[in-house]
DNA sequence: CTGAAAGCGCTTACAG
DNA sequence: CTGAAAGCGCTTACAG
């Protein structure tokens, strides 16, 4: 922005003969800044507002000569409009900020990544942030994205805090992912995590494995409660005793040292046949407690678990992933924002999972 | 930004008794805008100019009852500082791009996580990129990121490109992380490559390895290249023909299906019994090769590779890697940044690895 | 101790 | 078809 290190040039204006002041880039064209409205405007002998209005695609607006005489200037100096002092004016920018919990997370990324990918194709730039799980971050993100004018939030496994209470009620343009809004209705994109948790137990009393352990982390979100409520019912439904289904939890925020943990809490001796894990990363985690048990995966006990890693195929080919669509979420994610501020309201996305 | 939605409000100006035309957020408190100094500035009584300081720590320069109401107000309203038009008038902002090739790389998730929370701690904040290692992508996001007035660059395995080099040769402050800037000196933070191969060598040698395979893109870099360099030439130098080392390459941009494609090349009949990855995601690309060849690993075939991955201790026991710091990197790449702003130059940080 | 004014780069009614 | 002017929110010499 500006022009540091820039110096100053007396130019001739066209119309009138008043001298007229401008300042111009470095003259060696080592300027980092990039050439503003009024470097071309001087350049083409033309006002800042028909360069802005050319920048802007308002070419019938301008003579032909004009509209030829400005782009040729803008090619030659290399002109970018400043997105600062673009969205000072409008008030608004293209910018979206994602508040995501842990970028180390695969899943996360995976859903970073295409909403990233969407975000682009639609003209909009996102800004990532790590809230690392924390209340206080993530209400530090938000106040500083709308300090940087974002049009737009998308809130991946959000967590409840006092800003998001406030930016949810202040009706900021936000879409939750996997987690849904915890103050209220609101978008969402996610699975249907009953279903998935259903289907685990579908796929274990197919190969009539009737006594397994569920693995979960003792203080769940909705999302693993409900896989967990998923499995256990679903079970229940078709005929096995609840007392039948060994659960275990362990404290943490980690999964894969909540899988870890929660395995090593299974009866080495009667290692059960099927262990459901409400994530990858507690699979991760329960896979090394059985290694170190001398249980052989998945000869001795089937892993099924839920999220469907790409890398899994590489190096957890032990493992029965159901599959949540990561890469289809940015799409969906954009297509409600785009809904929202188009004032279309919110709206649930439900996407298909299945068990690869 | 601003005060969409506001409403106007007339307020008797305290020192002539003149009007003054303020705006005001909306009067339900639902506006998504933050408060502006002008708002501040009314309801204490005072100017924006001794708002405007009392908010940038300038206390001295108003007296304590001033700085008392002002800051009770402040607090009131939750007034925050707009960070797009304090850009605009510094000409500066808190935000550094980092531009990275592939967030779905647990490598370069934790350099961006390290990064993210060494930047934060001074002060900073990330803009995250995934240039998807497309040189026309790095372009499009160096551009978008100057005109939003980003103070510094982090450019994580960059891509030659043409943007890149303009922005080197105008002096923008940028650290090159892993790979070194292809035009020119500058600031980078990394590993020593030719070392980490030649101990992954000698880490072979230790086990009587003598015949072993290094596996490689076909299209590397300079840091791919050199990891190659420093284990052959050790290898050789400690009296190992050169012949007696398989060297096999894939083309293609994923690691793993280059660790795959290349080991496919392998002799089955004849493994080696050892394979040097020059990355870890080679070495999952590989592994499943091998054990689809039949290949116990590592009892029949050692695998050492060159990252540390966080997750190899849960899914991949079987590698032995040389462990890249990046969960250090974030510090070193943070303090390089204050050295180039500080007019410190540049400088080059080498950071240890080793063998976990 | 305090405020009026200029200006960062841009957009947009408004006037000609 | 074109330009002067106002103003987005902020900072900062400058004047008092």
């Amino acid at each position: 922005m500006g022009t540091r290190g820039g110096g100053i040039a007396m130019v001739l204006d066209r119309g009138g003969g008043r001298w007229k002041l401008i300042r111009m880039t470095s003259s060696k064209g080592k300027s980092l800044d990039s050439a503003s409205l009024a470097t071309v405007a001087a350049k083409a002998g033309v006002s800042i507002s028909t360069v802005s209005r050319i920048v802007n695609g308002q070419t019938r607006r301008a003579s032909p000569e004009t509209v030829e005489k400005v782009r040729r200037i803008i090619e030659e100096v290399g002109y970018r409009p400043n997105h600062v002092g673009r969205s000072l004016r409008r008030r608004e920018s293209r910018l979206v900020a994602m508040l995501i919990a842990n970028l180390d997370n695969p899943a996360m990324a995976a859903i970073a990544d295409s909403t990233e990918a969407a975000l682009r194709a639609a003209g909009y730039v996102m800004f990532l942030c790590d809230t690392h799980d924390r209340a206080d971050l993530q209400d530090d993100y938000l106040y500083a994205m709308r300090s940087h004018g974002v049009r737009g939030y998308v809130s991946v496994v959000s967590v409840p805090s006092p800003g998001l209470k406030e930016f949810v009620e202040a009706g900021a343009p936000m879409v939750f992912v996997s987690r849904r809004n915890p103050y209220g209705p609101g978008a969402f994109v996610g699975i249907d995590n009953v279903r998935a948790g259903a289907d685990a137990a579908d796929w274990f009393l197919a190969r009539n494995i009737t006594r397994p352990a569920v693995l979960f982390p003792a203080q769940g979100s909705q999302v693993t409660r409900e896989r967990v409520i998923g499995f256990c019912d679903r079970m229940q439904d078709r005929g096995v005793p609840g007392d039948a289904i060994i659960r275990a939890s362990a404290p943490g925020l980690s999964h894969v040292d909540i899988g870890y943990e929660a395995a090593c809490g299974l009866p080495p001796r009667n290692w059960p046949a099927g262990v459901m894990c409400v994530s990858d990363q507690i699979a991760y985690g329960a896979y090394r407690a059985a290694r170190e048990g001398g249980v052989d995966v998945p000869a001795d006990s089937a892993f099924v678990s839920i999220d469907g890693n790409r890398i899994n195929s590489w190096l957890a080919p032990w493992l029965s992933s159901i599959q949540i669509p990561h890469d289809a979420f940015g799409a969906e994610i954009v297509s409600l924002l785009l809904q929202i501020w188009g004032g279309g309201g919110a709206g649930e996305r439900i996407l298909p999972h299945r068990l690869g």
